[in-house]
DNA sequence: TTCGTCATGTAATGGGTTACATGATTAC
DNA sequence: GTAATCATGTAACCCATTACATGACGAA
C-alpha cells in the first residue's frame, strides 16, 4: 500500500528479471544490459541502490549462501548476495505489467515493457503497442509540420538529420503495425478456439520454473 | 580561461542557434526542438538556467529593447530579452565545434554536432562521422555477441526487440557510410580544385551576417 | 474582459553517472 | 603471488523535468 514510488524503469526491469530466476546484482546488471541491448545501459551506481530500496520495500529478499561452516558471528564475509522476489514483489510486478500507463509509450518505458511482453496480458500488449504507435505518430506529425514551415531556409545537413530521424521513426511505426497485426490475428484465433469460459487472460503460458 | 564546465549538449545548441541569429528564450526553445526533431526536446526549466549561466560566463549578452519612452528607472518592464553571442561566445562556439571529443559519438552529442555540420570544418565532420560509426559498430558487436550466447533460452518478444534494435543501428551505419563517402569525394574534389595554398580549412563559406 | 499564447523565471525533485573504495575468486 | 575479473557498495555531482508563479499582449 501507499505510493513509495519506484524509480521508473529500473524497478520493472529488475523485478522482471528476478522473476525469471534469482540472481545477484552483478549478473543482474549484465542480463539487464543485454536484455535492453541498444536502448539503455545501467551502471552499478543505479542498480545497487535500486536493489537496496526494493529490499527495504519488501519486494525482494536476499538469499545469502549462509556458509554453514563459519563459526557463527563474523559473517561479514562479503560474498555474493542472491536476490529473489517475495510474494509482494510478484504482486507488484504483476501490477506494473498490467498498469502500462502513458510512460510505456515513451522510448524507455516501451523498451522495458516490450522486453517482458511474454509475461504480459494480451490486451495490455495491444494497448501498449497502439499507445506507442500513436505517440510516434504525434512526433512525426509535429516534426513534419516544423519541416514544412521552415522548409526553405535550412541547410542540407540539418535537413539530412531531420530526414534520417523521420525515416527511423516511420520504420518503427511499420514495425509496430506488423506486431499489432499479429497480435490481433492471434487474439481472433484464440477467440475462435476457446468458445467458452473466457477469462480475458491469455499469456503464452507461464514458463514453469 | 579555466574550465567553467558547460552543461553538455545545451551549450553547443544554444550558441549554435544564437550564432545564426539573435533570439529570445522562448523562440530559442522552439527552434531547438524543431532542430533536434526526433532526438531531444528541452524544457524551459533547463533552457533559462542555461542562458543565465552563459550570460554569467560572458558568452552571450542580453539585448533588451530599451523602451526609449519609459521615464528612466522602473524598467522592470519584463518583456522580451533578445540574446546574442559575444566575441567570447563565438570563440567558444568555434572551440566546441572543433573539439568534437568522444562525447560527440554518443547519441545526444552526435545529433547536436551534426545539426551544426555546416559550420564545422570538413576534417572534423569526417572525424565525428567515423567516430560515430565505430561507436555504433562496437554496440552491434556486443549485442550480437550477447545474442549468440543466449540464443536459445530467450522468448520471441525479447528476440524481436533485439532484432529491431540491431536493424535500426545497422540502418544508421549504412547512412553514415553514405555520408562519409560523400564527405570523402567532396574533400578530394576540393583538393583537386585548389592546388595551391591549402589552409586545412574548408567550410561551405561563412554565412555572412 | 477574458482567453489563449507569448514570455520569463525558480524551487523541488528525480534519476542517473562517475569515480572511488573494497574485497573475493580464478587462472596463470 | 599476481593479475584479471567477479562482486558489492557509496558519495559527489550533473543534468534535466515538473510544477508552479508571474506577467504581457492580441484577438474575440
Amino acid at each position: 500500500m501507499s505510493s513509495r514510488k519506484g524509480q521508473g524503469v529500473l524497478e520493472l526491469a529488475v523485478l522482471g528479471l528476478l522473476h525469471e530466476s534469482p540472481m545477484h546484482g552483478y549478473e543482474l546488471r549484465k542480463r539487464l544490459n543485454t536484455l535492453l541491448g541498444m536502448f539503455r545501459a545501467f551502471s552499478y551506481g543505479s542498480l545497487y541502490p535500486c536493489l537496496k530500496q526494493l529490499l527495504a520495500n519488501g519486494l525482494i529478499m536476499e538469499d545469502r549462501p549462509e556458509e554453514p561452516n563459519v563459526p557463527l558471528a563474523l559473517q561479514s564475509r562479503r560474498s555474493k548476495i542472491v536476490y529473489k522476489l517475495t510474494a509482494e514483489g510478484k504482486e507488484r510486478l504483476q501490477q506494473l505489467l498490467t498498469e502500462a500507463g502513458p510512460a510505456s509509450w515513451e522510448d524507455e518505458g516501451f523498451g522495458v515493457h516490450f522486453a517482458f511482453f511474454s509475461h504480459t496480458r494480451a490486451d495490455v500488449r495491444l494497448r501498449i503497442l497502439e499507445g506507442r504507435r500513436s505517440r510516434l505518430e504525434e512526433r512525426l506529425e509535429s516534426v513534419r509540420a516544423g519541416l514544412a514551415r521552415t522548409r526553405e531556409r535550412v541547410d542540407s545537413y540539418t535537413l539530412e538529420l531531420q530526414n534520417h530521424g523521420l525515416e527511423s521513426v516511420e520504420r518503427e511505426v511499420r514495425w509496430l503495425n506488423e506486431l499489432i497485426g499479429r497480435e490481433r490475428t492471434e487474439q481472433e484465433e484464440q477467440a475462435r478456439t476457446s468458445k467458452s469460459t473466457n477469462t480475458t487472460q491469455d499469456m503464452p503460458r507461464e514458463t514453469g520454473r
